[in-house]
DNA sequence: CCAACAGGTATAAATAGTATACCTGAAATA
DNA sequence: TATTTCAGGTATACTATTTATACCTGTTGG
């Protein structure tokens, strides 16, 4: 069942099956879109990063929100966590294939951003 | 001044000049990734939809979400209102060339969120 | 007349994000 | 030796965004 508009004479337009539920664009939004997501992903892209390097990279993001987020992109199986030492403790954080897969969108977003200079 | 990240032997890697303003991606996920923003510009691309539905096409926003979002890209060049009609009040939303360009990106993502199967 | 639709706005409650401080343990600095 | 700094986070309180729900004015269809 797909949604669709039919037009009428006016050039008004009329949706005839709407979509109940959050539809592909709304879903990735909600994993690639939070707030700092993008970013993490993005700043992860050239290999491990450890998590106050991150923290440090999105200058503007909390601690609280990097973590957050980081956990939830591991939840979806997007990043990996690695506890590379104890004593000291020391982590590092990495894409994983399917987080791979979002790069391309992220690196076309950017370029977006770049040629139409948004703010 | 471009930010880096230097390895150690651990394969640990330290940042050297981090971004302290939202980088590129951050900059255009505000903008197409606030929350229903993409699923409202993608519900435009084949042309003028109305107020009332476009809120049946994205069932799950409210009103006020729709006409919020449908206000901030007026606002940036990105959408078009046109009143077609006084009594009975009618009103068009359509993209324009700007919003037009991250059409791309919307697919990608759709057709992203579609092959992970995200939810 | 009454209900339904158009395109919204108002209010309150729930959820998400921010600022700030703090914790444990190891190591570098004074 | 004492203090500060760093690692990787967590706790608390506050602000902002999003949601749910109801409502408004005016027009049309039954």
């Amino acid at each position: 069942m797909k949604s669709r508009i039919e037009t009428d004479g006016y050039g008004r337009k009329k949706v005839i099956d709407a979509c109940m539920e959050p539809c592909a664009i709304e879903r990735g939004m909600r994993i690639i879109g939070g707030k700092w997501t993008g970013s993490l992903i993005y700043h992860l892209k050239d290999g491990p990063v450890r998590f106050n390097d991150l923290n440090r990279l999105l200058g503007g993001a909390t601690k609280k929100m990097i973590d957050q987020r980081l956990k939830e992109l591991e939840a979806r199986g997007m990043v990996l966590r690695t506890v590379i030492n104890d004593r000291p403790i020391a982590v590092t954080y990495e894409l994983t294939e399917l987080g791979r897969s979002a790069l391309d969108i992220l690196e076309d977003l950017r370029l977006w951003s770049e040629k139409y200079d948004i703010r």
